[in-house]
Order: C-alpha cells, then sequence, then structure tokens
DNA sequence: TTGAAAGCGCTAACAG
DNA sequence: CTGTTAGCGCTTTCAA
C-alpha cells in the first residue's frame, strides 16, 4: 500500500512474517535466537529474510528492548595526530563484531563541549561510552556519565569501578633502555617533558630501572625535560652531545622529539646510529619511517586500545563494577635503522 | 512507578506535560516549533521542559517522523594520516549544528566492508551519508546507496546528480608555481606521482599554468614522478639538483616528499632556502612544522570538506538532484621558512 | 490554540 | 514450539 514512487518501501517484519507464513513474533525469535524455534520454521524465516533483504530497525527495537546497537566514543581530539584514527578504527572494528556502530564525539577539550557531548550520547541511549584521551592521562570522569556504561581508553583514574586501559608507560623506558643497553650502552640520554603525566614519569621509571638492571648508576644530568616536539627534542640533543663524554643512545620521549635529535646530530656533525643511536617512542609512520636511517621506535597501539575498550564494554553488560579491570598493554619496539652498538 | 533503585528513570515527554499541565501533544509542538502555540504555554512547557531536564528520544521521535537525527560518514580509511581527523571533526561539528551525531565507518577500502557498512548506515535510517575519501579521488557511488541523500568529501564523480567537494588541484599547483615565480625563480622542478588521479594531473595542470603566466617555457625533465613520500621526493630531488643548470626551487608533491627533498639536499651540501627553495602541500604540521627551516606549504582543507559536506546534505533535505554543487575548495598557501629568492 | 487517538517497527509478556 | 496483545516514547493525523 505504501507504494511511493521511486524510493522502494522498506522491507518491515510483518513482511518476512507473511512471505514464511509466520507471526512476527517468530521472525523476531527466529532472527534472534532469542527463544527456541522449529528447526525447519527458522530455516524458513531466515530464507524469507534473506530473500527480501530484511534488516531490522535499531531504532524500534531499541525503543522496545534495552539496547540501541550503538557505542559512543567521546574524546579530547580527534583532529591532530593519526592516533586517532587508529583507535577510532580498533573501536569500529569492536563494534562491528557486535552489530553496533560508533557514534563519535570530539570535545576539542572544551568542558562545555564535553558536557554537551555527553549530554547527546545520552539522549541516542548509546549502550556504552568510550571515554578516550589521546595523550594517555589520568582523569575523572564526568559526573553526568552516572548511570551509563564507560570504558576508560588511553586514559586512567582513581575511582576503581571503572575499566581502563593505557599503554604500559613503564614498559616502554624499560624495553627502550634495555634495548640500548644489550647493545652495549652505558651512557643513555632521555628527553622526556616536563609535565607531570603517566607517560613522563612512567617512561622515566622504566629508564631509571633499565640502567639499573644493566648495573648503570643514572647521571642526572643526561635527563633532559623540553617539549615533545622536534624543537624540543633538538634543543635537549644539543645539550647532550655538544659536551665531552656525551651519551652514545638517546632515548626519546616521542618520534617528533627523536627527528629533532637527527637534527641535532647533523648539526654537530654526528651520525646516527655510528656516533649516536637513538630510539623514539609513538612509531608515527609518517616520522618513523621517513627518518633517514629509519627510526627504531616503540608503538603505542592505539588501534588495540579503542578495540579493548568496545569490547570490554560489551562483556561488562552485567557484571559489577568490582569486576572492572585495569589494563596495562605492553608496547612492542619496532626495530629498524637508528639503533647500533657504541663506536668508541 | 518505575522506581528502580539506583537508576533514575529517565523523564519522558509526559512528565513534562504533566508538569506544565498540558497535553504531550503540547509539549512536543512546543519544543519542535512546528504549529503555533499560545506565547505562556509555550513559556510554561519550556520551562518545565528544562527544570525536569528533558530532552526528546531521537530514536522515537525517528520512528514516527522521517529523521533520526543521525548522520553516516563512509570513509576509505581513517587510520593512516591526520587528515581524517580533521575531516571527522568538521563534519562532527556541522552535525553537531544541527542536533544531529556522526556515525562513522571505515571500509577500510574493502568492498565487502564497504557493502557492509552501507548495509549498517542504512539500517539505522541516517538521515545523509557521507561518502569520503582520505585522497582526493574520482569513485562510482555504490549502487547501494540508492534512495540515500549523498555528499562526497574529497572525492567527485561523474554523476552531476551527487554535490561534491574536493580541493582545487590545478589551483594547488598554480599557487605554488606563482608563489615560487614571484621570488624570481625560473627553474622550478616538480616531484609528483606517476597514478593518474586528479591530484597528480591537477597540480601538473597548474604547474604548467603558472609557467606560461610567468613566460617561462616547461623544461619536461623538471617534472618527476615517484613515490609520494620521503623516499620518492628524496630520490626525486638528487635527480633534480645533481646536474648542472639545476633548478633553484622544488614543487613537491606533498609534505613527505618535500622531507626528502631537505635529505637530498643535506646530501649534496645544498642549503634550503638559500641553494633550493621547496614548497610543499598538505600542511601536515607533525612535518611541516618540525622541518628546519619550517616547510612553506599548501594546506589542504580537510575540516571544511567534512564541514561543508554535512551542512550540504541538511542543505539538500528536499532539493532536486538537478540542485547539486560541486565545489572545488581553493587551498591556502601557508608561507614559512623553505621559501627565498634563488641565489645565483 | 489545544487535545485524543493512532501508530512508527519492533520485542517482551503472557497465553496456549 | 508458536501466536496474540501490549506498549517502548514520541509525532502526526484528526477533531474540537
Amino acid at each position: 500500500m505504501d507504494n511511493n514512487v521511486g524510493a522502494t518501501a522498506r522491507v518491515g517484519i510483518r513482511d518476512v512474517a507473511a512471505a514464511a507464513g509466520v507471526s512476527t513474533t517468530t521472525v523476531s525469535h527466529a532472527l534472534s535466537g532469542a527463544r527456541a524455534i522449529n528447526a525447519e520454521t527458522r530455516v524458513r524465516v531466515l530464507d524469507a529474510a534473506k530473500r527480501l533483504g530484511y534488516s531490522p530497525d535499531p531504532r524500534a527495537r531499541g525503543l522496545r528492548s534495552a539496547r540501541t546497537y550503538t557505542i559512543g566514543l567521546l574524546s579530547d581530539t580527534i583532529a591532530v595526530t593519526p592516533y586517532a584514527g587508529q583507535m577510532i578504527s580498533g573501536a569500529q572494528d569492536a563494534a562491528a563484531e557486535h552489530q553496533s556502530v560508533l557514534m563519535i564525539l570530539d570535545s576539542h577539550a572544551i568542558l562545555e563541549q564535553e558536557q554537551l557531548g555527553i549530554r547527546t550520547l545520552r539522549d541516542h541511549r548509546v549502550d556504552g561510552l568510550v571515554y578516550a584521551r589521546m595523550y594517555h592521562q589520568e582523569v575523572t570522569v564526568p559526573q553526568e556519565l552516572d548511570g551509563v556504561s564507560v570504558v576508560l581508553a588511553n586514559a586512567s583514574t582513581s575511582d576503581s569501578q571503572f575499566s581502563s586501559i593505557v599503554p604500559d608507560e613503564e614498559g616502554i623506558g624499560l624495553e627502550a633502555t634495555r634495548h640500548l643497553t644489550s647493545f652495549g650502552h652505558r651512557r643513555i640520554g632521555f628527553t622526556t617533558i616536563p609535565e607531570s603525566v603517566p607517560a613522563a614519569w612512567g617512561r622515566e621509571r622504566g629508564y631509571r630501572k633499565g640502567l639499573e638492571e644493566a648495573g648503570i648508576t643514572v647521571d642526572e644530568s643526561l635527563i633532559v625535560p623540553t617539549s615533545g616536539d622536534a624543537a624540543g627534542g633538538r634543543a635537549a640533543a644539543r645539550l647532550l652531545l655538544d659536551r665531552p663524554n656525551r651519551p652514545t643512545a638517546i632515548f626519546c620521549f616521542n618520534d617528533e622529539a627523536a627527528m629533532g635529535v637527527y637534527q641535532a646530530a647533523r648539526e654537530l656533525g654526528l651520525s646516527i646510529p655510528h656516533d649516536v643511536s637513538v630510539v623514539g617512542v609513538d612509531d608515527l609512520q609518517l616520522i618513523s619511517l621517513a627518518l633517514v636511517p629509519t627510526l627504531t621506535t616503540i608503538a603505542l597501539p592505539h588501534y588495540e586500545m579503542g578495540r579493548w575498550a568496545v569490547s570490554r564494554l560489551f562483556e561488562q553488560v552485567g557484571a559489577k563494577p568490582t569486576d572492572a579491570i585495569q589494563k596495562k598493554l605492553p608496547c612492542p619496539l619496532i626495530q629498524r635503522g637508528s639503533v647500533a652498538p657504541p663506536s668508541s
């Protein structure tokens, strides 16, 4: 009866029911598996559904049952780095496995926008919410999220009721340092950032631990806090390399800083990896693969974090708050061309 | 009656109606403005709604009316570059202005995934769909999208019924070349990519036009197709710079290639911008701001494209196919440190 | 200017 | 194992 010209009317559950000669209830259950159905009947229904190209309207579904087949992703910034894309990608893949879709909202790190975003996502009755940060941070989950199932990605919180996933920052420092000591380096510089964030103190702790393991006393003058970009890395490297008894290797806070270290080394007439070895963090391939020599670096698992967070959301349905998991993800070291044994 | 322990029942339109002493119909209209309401009554309703923190359930709304307050964004890759984030960000901002939310789906450039994505987005009854590419391409809009309101972002198609937005590639080549000739350069190299895509032939056409404008005959040997990454740029620059009568400036297909040009120049003992000027395309700040000297480059307006596409979707409601707009966005040249007058 | 009633497409509760 | 009935929270007729 609803034969609009041009637009084919969407096939609904009733069409399938009619085609299969059963009630809509049976169709619903045959498709969802919510209750036992005669094998033959099921086949008939599934068949009709497939033939007609039927798939249920998630809105109607959600209106009646609790679920909307929709997951919210609320982050502070998605525009700046390639990380965001990977995290979104992981989250989306996990959501798809559960027949769900991602609703993405970026607060641009503005409180007001965040609250608006929460409101919007709540209005849409998302089944769960990933509260994500682009740079590993400690956060407090906004009150407005009360009653919503939340998992933190690349962020942690003191409130133990929330599941969260973050990179193992200490492990990053440890791996990088171990890698360098295993090549025989004993004077290893570390460019870090001045902010007191998990990435900074975690990596530093790992760095210290790695030196300790190798029986090396930490030389505090080898730890240089600067900005976490190329300019910062360049400045730090100048400080470290332009002096007697310079380090034979530098562990950089991130790949951008490593790029700056390359620049400084060049300016000082030092070659990488022959005169100085370099390890970065992030594996921003735009940089790590472009540098000459290519950069040995530790990859941050943004895809995995996004994926895990959403999967956790689904597992978490009906779980007690005490079941929350705080996960630290190990980060792989990608061996490339910027590390060699010390030459001296 | 629905006093669950812990969970506050959501306030619905009925609660507002009761509080304001009117029918749900009146509340609906007072909030949507769909029909005239007595001024006092309206105030009373709006007041009650605000006090109770009411906002309508978009699913229920969508079930009854046509709209879902949801826009789909289907792209080929969101994981690799920072572009994606900017495009998403722009799209999201535009959606928010229309009280809508973005549902993002990434096909990972796999046909099967794309079809699944379309299916999902259709199931969710998105009000419109942005069909996006991360690199400017010519595409054919999949048949499965029939009946859905579609706008293309960073992609164009021969089918004139679709609105689309792409960067003005010819303008990019023209601007870059003009900028260089305005500094007095007359031998200008161009590193491009071998693929026959709009970005390649568009920028080349602009480059030729720019030279022509300045009364310079094109030297075909100055046009070098390679891969559009640092390695490619490096190889191309070696070819261009390591010979007599070398160009005094190079226009690079993108910032990554420009990074390679920097490397080659260094290896050949040439300084930028003194011996060679360089212009890139993309303004990937990870690179353009990190290079020494900073890179003069042309920014690709991904944020704007995302934003425009979604805005267009909303304008388009009820428009005839003949109203479709194919837009080319001019791209701003960002002047930084890599261009100077030729030294010779 | 307002309200009552119907119904969007589905699933849950309640029969049988 | 299956069907009938009710109703999720809204907006849209239709009627006053």
